[in-house]
DNA sequence: AATTCCGCCAACCGCCCTTCG
DNA sequence: ACGAAGGGCGGTTGGCGGAAT
């Protein structure tokens, strides 16, 4: 919380537009304010934030409503405290998705990615790290070191699957490796949802874009549901050794509706031990079962 | 009782992506 | 094709309030 000022010069150079205007009321928001804001939203509804302060009668930038608005004032934000069923979620999520707090508040109704990245931050990852879990990988933290270059990546390598809607899955070609993936991994992920190419040529296909218009939000969270299967997160939580864990920032997984609906390509990506998949290819079948859902 | 410490969380910042003219 | 505007996101800040000293 900070003490109410006014923005009396034209601040940062480098600022945003909204936020460096003179006049500009920063800091809480009385509850004056917040009825303002929320009745003028009622009434024309959200969006236009940049011009909306003016027309509501705010001294604040569009930004600050915004974020008042999406954090605090919206009807389906939920108050009060975190249970347990839905810190259990976010564990599950941020093992899958990483820092995206966003597309982690999705998933739970009524909480904002703000709540939830603060949550995190305050008790989750001091949890974990009670726990001698890497908040970070969840992984243990003594038998788990992080190569400096890429912090996110095994010494084997890193696999990377990107999703996309294709009804035929088989037109990228696959390395030799790609090759066991996708026998493994089609048979596992919807047919008509998954294929995959390696993360050095993201995007190199030229095939992608136009199928990702018959994806949609429910395939994703169809998808994402099979990705936070019960099994996964016992799991790693019993201590067990997963062939393929399937780490942040993966998140790839991951990406918002919004996204999807634009044609970007999901990397799902996978931490993964090469020479046990290729000395075991049958494993990671049964760790990553999917399961369409209706 | 006064002071210091520390956890919590609302709010801000800066960057990035998308849209639009 | 390009630049500006709008909007969204993750990281960080800093004030409040309760606990500890």
């Amino acid at each position: 919380m900070r003490n109410p000022s006014f923005v009396g010069t034209s601040t940062a150079s480098k600022g945003t537009p909204c936020c460096s205007k003179v006049g500009i009321k920063r800091g809480p928001w009385t509850p004056e304010e917040d009825e303002l804001l929320a009745n003028y939203i009622r009434r024309e509804g959200e969006g236009r934030w940049r011009t909306l302060p003016k027309r509501a009668g705010l001294l604040r930038c569009g930004k600050s409503c915004r974020l008042r608005w999406m954090n605090y004032l919206r009807p389906s934000v939920k108050r009060g405290r975190i249970a347990p069923d839905e810190e259990d979620l976010i564990l599950r999520l941020h093992r899958l998705l990483g820092n995206r707090w966003s597309l982690i508040a999705g998933r739970i109704p009524g909480r904002t990615d703000n709540e939830i990245k603060n949550y995190w931050n305050t008790h989750l990852s001091k949890k974990l790290i009670s726990q001698g879990i890497d908040p970070r990988t969840h992984k243990p933290l003594d038998l788990d070191p992080v190569p400096k270059s890429n912090p996110n990546s095994s010494e084997l390598g890193t696999k990377t699957i990107a999703i996309e809607t294709t009804n035929t899955s088989q037109d990228v070609t696959p390395t030799n490796l790609e090759y066991g993936y996708q026998q493994c991994q089609i048979q596992q992920v919807d047919k008509s949802l998954v294929n995959w190419h390696n993360s050095g040529e993201p995007s190199s296909h030229g095939n992608e874009g136009h199928q990702m218009e018959n994806c949609n939000e429910d395939m994703f969270s169809s998808f994402l549901d099979s990705l936070i299967d019960d099994n996964l997160f016992v799991n790693q939580h019993q201590g067990e050794q997963e062939p393929y864990n399937l780490v942040a920032p993966a998140a790839a997984a991951a990406e918002s509706s919004r996204d999807f609906s634009h044609g970007n390509i999901w990397e799902v990506e996978f931490m993964s031990s090469m020479a046990a998949f290729e000395n075991e290819p049958n494993s990671f079948n049964n760790q990553y079962h999917y399961q369409h859902q209706p």
